[in-house]
DNA sequence: GCCAACGTTGGC
DNA sequence: GCCAACGTTGGC
């Protein structure tokens, strides 16, 4: 039997970083994240992991398309860099914070399905970001709620 | 270890 | 642009 495969939702500002870019790239390094639960959740990503692709930040907010988890938690650079916005003077090289993975382009939702259709939907209760004042850059999905949600948005990536 | 102050996220 | 919610920092 194949290892279990585990879901998860991801945030980005559109602006910043879209699923359209994400498709123009193919893969990209998931960098930035400095919330230690939200790393604790990266570090327990498995390759092959399905990830919805979330515009946050964004008119309107809503799951844009699905990534796949293309290489496990590693240091990220980042945070050693002083230049960079994501630099962390606290951490040491021989003892990294803060990881990042890599993602790689699988599909963009043919409808986006915005925050307030998964808030509606009944059979998407429970699902993290529908909760008030829910920062969590990367979350934990159900896989009942995963595949949901891609069919909310008539996407055809098989779960 | 408490908690006020502060900075950030992100919906609206 | 506003501000509620949340996480982090730092004085004590």
């Amino acid at each position: 039997m194949a290892p279990k495969r585990n879901y998860w939702l991801i945030k980005s500002e559109p602006e910043v970083f879209s699923i359209q870019a994400l498709r123009r790239d193919g893969k990209t390094h998931w960098e930035g994240v400095r919330n230690y639960q939200a790393r604790n959740h990266l570090r327990a990503m498995r390759t092959g992991d399905l990830v919805l692709f979330y515009h946050s930040n964004a008119e309107p907010p809503g799951v844009a398309g699905v990534a796949r988890v293309c290489r496990e938690a590693y240091p990220d650079s980042s945070q050693f860099d002083p230049r960079s916005d994501y630099y962390d003077s606290a951490s040491k090289p021989e003892d990294p914070r803060w990881s990042l993975v890599d993602v790689e382009f699988v599909e963009e939702l043919p409808e986006l399905v915005p925050l307030d259709v998964l808030k509606e939907d009944e059979r998407l209760d429970g699902m993290l970001v529908r909760k008030r004042g829910m920062r969590l850059s990367v979350q934990p999905v159900e896989r009942e709620h995963f595949a949901r949600v891609l069919k909310l948005g008539k996407g055809k990536t098989k779960v």
